[in-house]
DNA sequence: AAATTTAATCGTAATATTGCGATATTAAAA
DNA sequence: TTTTAATATCGCAATATTACGATTAAATTT
């Protein structure tokens, strides 16, 4: 039916669940890398790097921020947005010891 | 219109994108650290594991292996599935880079 | 205060994803 | 060779996501 029971699944998977979302779209992934290549990071920026429309921009950042990817501040008529350190930390040590885990484990079947 | 057009992004932007997606769900969450744990990885394993059913597990298999998740190779009636080491390793340096390049320019204007 | 600038929100259309029962497929077992 | 076991695929319904024009909201300029 196209719900997705998070009830299923514990906090962490979710919590983890939310960060990949918040990535899981080209947008996502280009914002994420603008915001990487510049210090200065207003909204307005972000739309004329993009080939999408403002409105879309503009909720492409609300999902990030809501998830915690990104961090917003209002600076007069425009917003300035960056890249929160600790998501991108905690992916990055999810993903380690994700790895840590698999290599302990030597060979598997499938290789 | 909810069309996503990937060629208004880089190449290297929609393979992360793919990578991404195919963990953007708790199940997928779910899949990959119950694969993490068993040395052992059949498909009917996993579905005993979630609260999903036989279909539904084998087309998320089936995304995660398109995207390069995961490995899967035929056991007889069964398949033995398995992380792909190297699509860890790309999202593992994907933010690990991030975070260095974020730590490198020092405070930003959010912080 | 009016005009301007910038970003958020609303409403809506289009597409994508998720979930599952039913069925098909494929290999092993009996 | 029938049966059984394990996955994959099909078809469809329901929900979620994406996109954008139009509008609103809020701060800055004029």
């Amino acid at each position: 039916m196209g719900v997705t029971k998070t009830s299923d699944f514990t906090e962490a998977q979710n919590q983890t669940t939310a960060l990949l979302k918040a990535l899981a779209h080209p947008a996502r992934v280009a914002i994420l890398e603008h915001l990487l290549r510049e210090q200065r990071c207003i909204c307005g920026d972000i739309v004329s790097e993009l080939p999408l429309a403002q409105a879309t921009v503009s909720q492409h950042l609300k999902e990030m921020k809501q998830a915690g990817m990104i961090l917003g501040t209002v600076e007069g008529t425009s917003v300035c947005y960056c890249l929160n350190t600790s998501a991108l930390e905690f992916l990055h040590g999810y993903f380690g010891r994700a790895l840590d885990t698999l290599k302990a484990q030597g060979a598997n079947c499938c290789h």
